[in-house]
DNA sequence: CCTTGACCTTACCATGATGGGAAGGTCTAT
DNA sequence: ATAGACCTTCCCATCATGGTAAGGTCAAGG
């Protein structure tokens, strides 16, 4: 099979198949004799397992470890646990950041009359103007 | 001052100064005879706006739009307060996005022995091999 | 046999926000 | 005068992805 078929079953697209090749995260492919890269039903298991990793918020270069690991028949699964574990961690991480944004946001949204008066405390904490800069006693 | 100590006094760096004046979210500050940008509490204050406003996730497109309206006396607080909800909005698509990542991820953490042994639920639900892709019924 | 259109190939550029470094000029304190 | 800390511009790298351009290939149909 094609490139173009390969992408379309497995959700990686053809551009991003030959970089996953490129950087080395899956290996070249056999070519036809026109140079045509082809592949099999392995080739688009692998790409399921990448675009699924992907979707899970894996790094490429985590992604390559778990393939690494899924490859590996005698692997023990605790390292594929810690990867999760540490992705998960991560995550949360992330989480908290984003929703410290949302509530400082938020608070200043609803403390803004939002009509058609100039006078904003969006605005004015931002320009670290107002004593305030963080809900503190809300 | 020069743009180190414009760099201290804001917490945005030297480097991202440069950048900002290069992308046009600040304009080009005055010069030395030899060459170095000369700074005042003004331009710092600029920074600091941009800083926060960063810090809070906007992008610099949004800042820009922001810092705009910081400098027009006549616009109506609703606009800002129209950005700062969408961006709320993002946010909180984004942190479910997230979430969606953990609550799967810890589904399978959670199904999986850690020992040593190879078999490893997490690497199957990657491979896409067992019946259940994600948490459905738990 | 030839054309058309869909596919493939490589190579280069762009994104967004940031950091790193090199090569060279300037300023300040000793 | 010299050392060291600063400044300047310019180029490159990141990370994962998309776009585009120029050219080769293949299958179907006239």
């Amino acid at each position: 099979m094609n490139i173009g078929q390969a992408a379309d079953q497995s959700g990686v697209s053809a551009k991003m198949i030959r970089y996953y090749e490129q950087i080395g995260l899956i290996s070249p492919p056999l070519r036809t004799d026109s140079n045509y890269r082809v592949y099999g039903p392995d080739e688009v298991h692998v790409l399921r397992f990448i675009k699924r990793a992907r979707t899970l918020g894996f790094s490429v270069e985590e992604t390559a470890a778990l393939l690494g690991l899924w490859k590996d028949r005698t692997r023990a699964s605790a390292e594929v646990r810690d990867i999760a574990s540490t992705h998960i961690a991560a995550l949360e991480t992330k989480i908290a950041e984003l929703q410290g944004m949302v509530k400082t946001l938020s608070h200043l949204v609803h403390c803004c009359a939002g009509d058609n008066r100039p006078d904003c405390p969006i605005l004015d904490d931002l320009a670290g103007t107002s004593a305030q800069q963080t809900p503190k006693g809300h």
